[in-house]
Formats: structure tokens, C-alpha cells, sequence
DNA sequence: AACTTATTGGAAATCGATTTCTAAAATATT
DNA sequence: AATATTTTAGAAATCGATTTCCAATAAGTT
């Protein structure tokens, strides 16, 4: 796509046009504006009534360039559109906006090439600070290390690389899908499948890790056959469904890594005239909207995802913008629920 | 909340650097990095493997100040993690990107002072441009003439006021709604109600006067009872739903201005052991997610509120960019699409 | 070869704030 | 009253790019 060049705005009211009009020195309208203890009083109400007569309205771009910061973070996430990242987005917003900060936003649509370019645009924009989720595609992270070597603040949370050394928030996924079978263990379920996401994702490793520490330490039996990975979609969940409870040895209940895939299950289900949670039982990820609004109302682990958020900007303006060597890193675990609806209750 | 103040950070590679290193002039390594015709592809050439060699990064705020604009275009919505909001953030970055704009978020909570707020901030972070969906409470606009008066491109969307002269991109709401009760009609359901939001917002008095409008041209009686403002979430619409289906004249169908609401009515429904679309026909706005997952599903207006992400942007690069004097200012309509679902199909 | 015209590199001004340093004025101290 | 100290205002440098203008060189023309 061609670039397109902008016409320079007209020109605003500047510090210089107050003190001209006051008959000081720029320097002191400055000082005023910026409430200096070097200043007195007087000066400061003149200029501040003569700014609002004259309608002056600071310009973030030049106290930017000499201050060499510039109040902005920098928010990467996959899909700004789906509701789990929106609502950390959400939650991010709230808090910046009480520190005065602003967010620019990217969106990599799970592409590593857009996540890299995201990166590149963030560090030119000269952000203080850059969250990051990583893209389904992403592997290599040299682009994560040009963030450190350009000293700019980071954070990873929810799909972090454990390969790159930086403050993290997450939730604990071991630990949700250990609770997760445990429910289901305890309604009654024996033969647990696990459909997870892509496996070189640290996020996917620790939930299968949990799931399968938990079969053991309930003595359910291990079945490689009842493991999936990259099952992320409805579409994925149907297809791997229906291909599972037609084998010969069938699994009795599924541990989605996400709502949309449990979707998929019970669209299995349906086709196979088998029901939930009677035959089955479901337990999915994320607490989606439509979980309790569908019949039979799907279980999943909420992720308190709007909360994470807020947690990922409290890290930031309590810890990491303090740690002038962002040594020390620091991982914050996000709690979790399991939320028991009918999918999973007999 | 004190605003905290961050250590400036450690100094990056500038052009200076690149043209220290080089024995070439600061304005030379400017003129090769942005490709200028005044310069000779060898110096282009050196100062790209340069720059490259010592991880040189454009400094956009620098550059932005000089320039006097910043390719950043500030967007604000009353909630980020509103599905709708969501997608049409989402539908305007596919499209910034593209032209290597970035995109700041604010979101309003409903509030006009935030909204006040956010509109000050993007002004002095010197935004090319401000798209903004009005909060629920804004009635006032003093802070949109801000925009203005500051020169900064300026669109208004989906919850737009007229009393502002602007370029604005909306749905035909008045169209949806007339085609919504007359789809209801279609399907033989006679007395429709109305349940619309705030009426000083623009949006619904246009849905109002479309619902109006289909009942004076279907020959459908007017019931003043029948319609009812400010019923915006799930619980006000489950209110409402029962007191008027209790009432002595009930009526047989609810066009609902959210899909939230008809989820409302869906409730009161079972209260009174009413179904859908036996007893009562139900449409709501924005075709959420959940509308086709639940029993029965639910009809619902599609707003394409991603496709309306993507005409936003264009209209900002195709048009308003270019009309420097911001006059002949245009409205674009979105188009909608009645989606027919069980809720209103007998 | 002499002259005109096009290219191309560099010096310096500029964008609009902040900040350091200096000096004058105000206040405090003896 | 003379001196020491503290306040306070302003001059000038600075942040890191872009851009205008000029001069030197290269290329083209007769």
C-alpha cells in the first residue's frame, strides 16, 4: 500500500505565543505549566489564565523529544476482537488512563511477520513500555531482544517465550487444567481427552503438563490417543470429536483448551446422538459469553481476563518502570476458576 | 492518582551517529534514509548498511515535531470490550496499518468526562486524526468544536451527533428497523413493541422513527405503551419484557435495539411460560455472537461492525486526508442485513 | 572549449517544549 | 546597614529529526 503524505496541520497557540503575549520568557511559561517550585505564584496564574484565554493546548510531541519519554504503551495481541484480549485491553486502559498514559494498540492476526512489524512501529513510536501476547506463528524472538536492546520496558503475558528473559503475567495454566480434570474426575469421568493448542506454545505445555500430572495423581490411565494439539477452532474440536468417540476405545469427557473448541465437541456430539454432560462432560477455557447462555451451559476455567489486564499495568507502573535495569524479573500468576455448568455436572 | 514521573532513557543510534561514522552530514543520512531524489543511491546505499550495521531506529518523535503531523490516528468508544467496538477498532487497524498508521484507544465508560478527557489527550499527543463514538451521557459537544478548532481531522461513528458538522459513518438505522418490523410482520406477528436506548442519542431516535415509519406503512396500529427508551441491558429488557406482557394489551413481538435486551425478553419469556417465536416474535441489533447458540435463536439486525472498522479508515485516507479545509463533510452508511433466526420465524 | 543546466552534498534553521545555568531581586542574618 | 542566603526570571542549549537554501561538482549543449 502506497504511503501517503499529510498536509502540515495549521499551527497551534505555543509557549512562545503566551510568553510573548505576556512579555516573559518561554522558559517561564514552561516552568509555570509545569507547576516548578522555581517560579512564583503570580507568574503561575497569569500564565495559566492567559493559557486557557488563548486556548493553548500542551504538545506531547516536543516534551517528548526533550524528555525522551513519552507516557505511550505499546499493547501486541493477536486479535483485538476476540473477547479475551479485548478485555485485558479494557483492563490495561483503565488503569494507564489514571497515569495519564496512552495506548497504542496492534493487532498481529496470529502472523509473526505482523508482530515484527508491530514491534518495529512501537520502538519508532518511542513507547515507554511494550506488552506483548505472542502470535500462534511465533517461534524465533530475536524481534523481543530488539525491544531490550532498544531499552524499552516489556512485558509478556498470556503467550509468553519463556526463551526471552522479561517480566511475565499469565495465568496458572498447570494448575487450571490439574483443577480442571479433578472436576471431572469427580463427577465421574474416567477416560479424559485433551485437545490443546499449537505445542510449541509455553501456554499449551503447562496445560498439558496439569492435565497430565493430574491423571496421574488421581491414577486415571494415560491414553496418547486421547492428546490432541493445534485443535483451536469449533471446526477442529467437531472433526477431532467425532473421530475420537468413533474409535474403538472412546474417551468420556474432553478438556478443551478453549470455549470455541468445546463448541465443536458438542456439535459432535449432537451428530453422534450422544449427550452432554450424561455421555460426556466438557470443560473448556476462557468463560466466554456464550458458555452459560447455550444448552447444555458449558463449563470452562474463567481467566479473569479483564482483571489480568489491570494486573499487567499495575506491574508496570509498580515494578518494572521503577527498575531502571529491568533485572529482577519478576512472573505474575492471574488466579482461575473453574466454573461448573451443566456440561460437566452429574 | 499521582502521575509518575520515568527516568529518561538510555540514548539510542541517531542520524548524528550514522553521520559521524560515515564523514557525511546529519542532513545527508536524513535525505538517503527517507529516500530522497537529492541524494546519490551510493550515500543511500552506505547509510542503509550503516544504520542497519548499528541498529539505527527512526525516531518518530522527532521527526513528528518537525513535520508537524504524526500518523497516529486516536480512536475513542465508549467500551473496548464491547464485541461491537471490538471489531470495528479491529476493522480500523487492518486498515491503519496498511498505510503505516498507528492507532491510540481510549474508551469512555459511558462517561462524558472521560470522553472529555480522552479528547484532550489525543489533541496533545497531536493525533492526525479522532474517531469517536459518543458515550451515552454526552450531550453537550463543546469538545468535539475542540477538535476543530485544533485542526485535527474529525469522524464520528455509529453514535454520532448531528449538532456537530462532521464526517460521520453509521448504519441506515432508521432502514434496519424498518425492515426489522417489517420482516416481523411478514411472519403475521401484529403488535410490535419497541425498545430503544437514550432517546437524545441520534442512533435510536432514527431507529424509532424506522419503526415508526414500517408500522404507518404495514397499516400496524401505533401503541404509545408499546415503546419504551432507555432500556440498554439484559436485565432492563427482562423488566420491561414482563410489565408490558403483563399488561392488559400485550403485544406479540419486540424489536429490540440490542441483542442483550431481546436476551431480557427471552427470560421474561419463560417467566410467563410464553415461547418463542410461538407467542412472541423477537429481533434484536448487532447479531452477537451468542444469537445463533442459544434456544431459540435469536433474529437479530447485522450491523458489519467489522466492515465498518474498514470504511472508517478508508474514508479518513481516501477522503478526509485529502480535503484540507475539512468542508463538504460526508456520511457514509453501512449497510445491514436482517438476519432471520428462529426467535421471529413462525 | 566555453557555457548553461542538473545533480548532489552540506550548513543552518526549524519544530515546541524542557532544563541548566546565571544573574538580578527579594529576603534573612548578623 | 552591610552582608549572606534564598527566590525567581530569563538566556541559551538541547532533544533528533526535516527542510530550505546554497555552493560545488557533474553532465549536457552549442
Amino acid at each position: 500500500m502506497a504511503i501517503v503524505h499529510m498536509a502540515k496541520r495549521e499551527k497551534r497557540i505555543t509557549i512562545y505565543d503566551l510568553a510573548k503575549s505576556l512579555n516573559i520568557a518561554p522558559s517561564s511559561v514552561s516552568k509555570a505549566l509545569n507547576n516548578s517550585h522555581a517560579i512564583s505564584s503570580k507568574i503561575k496564574k497569569m500564565v495559566e489564565d492567559k493559557a486557557k484565554e488563548l486556548n493553548y493546548i500542551h504538545n506531547t510531541n516536543a516534551a517528548n523529544l526533550r524528555r525522551g519519554f513519552t507516557r505511550i504503551i505499546g499493547v501486541i495481541v493477536p486479535k483485538i476482537n476476540e473477547s479475551f484480549f479485548a478485555n485485558i485491553i479494557a483492563g490495561i486502559e483503565k488503569v494507564c488512563v489514571q497515569y495519564q498514559y496512552s495506548l497504542i494498540i496492534c493487532q498481529t492476526e496470529e502472523s509473526l511477520e505482523k508482530e515484527v512489524n508491530a514491534v518495529k512501529t512501537l520502538i519508532r513510536q518511542n513507547v515507554d513500555c511494550i506488552l506483548i501476547s505472542l502470535s500462534l506463528e511465533t517461534q524465533t524472538t530475536a524481534h523481543l531482544e530488539e525491544i531490550k536492546n532498544n531499552h524499552i520496558h516489556f512485558i509478556q503475558f498470556d503467550r509468553v517465550s519463556p526463551a526471552v528473559d522479561s517480566y511475565t503475567v499469565v495465568n496458572d495454566n498447570a494448575a487450571a487444567s490439574y483443577q480442571a480434570v479433578k472436576h471431572l474426575a469427580e463427577q465421574g469421568y474416567q477416560k479424559i481427552a485433551y485437545f490443546g493448542g499449537p505445542a510449541h506454545l509455553n501456554l499449551y505445555q503447562e496445560r498439558k503438563k496439569g492435565y497430565k500430572n493430574a491423571l496421574k495423581d488421581l491414577g486415571l490411565t494415560f491414553n496418547e490417543a486421547f492428546v490432541k494439539d493445534e485443535i483451536i477452532s469449533t471446526e477442529n474440536g467437531r472433526q477431532e470429536a467425532l473421530s475420537l468417540l468413533q474409535a474403538d476405545v472412546k474417551p468420556d469427557a474432553f478438556l478443551c483448551t478453549s470455549d470455541y473448541v468445546s463448541l465443536g465437541v458438542l456439535e459432535a456430539l449432537k451428530t453422534l446422538n450422544l449427550t452432554s454432560p450424561k455421555d460426556i462432560g466438557i470443560i473448556g477455557f476462557a468463560n466466554e459469553m456464550f458458555t452459560q447462555l447455550i444448552q447444555p451451559s458449558l463449563s470452562s476455567v474463567n481467566q479473569f481476563s479483564y482483571e489480568m489486564g489491570e494486573q499487567i499495568a499495575k506491574l508496570y507502573f509498580d515494578e518494572v518502570m521503577k527498575n531502571k535495569e529491568n533485572d529482577k524479573v519478576k512472573s505474575v500468576k492471574v488466579k482461575t476458576e473453574i466454573v461448573e455448568r451443566s456440561s460437566s455436572s452429574r
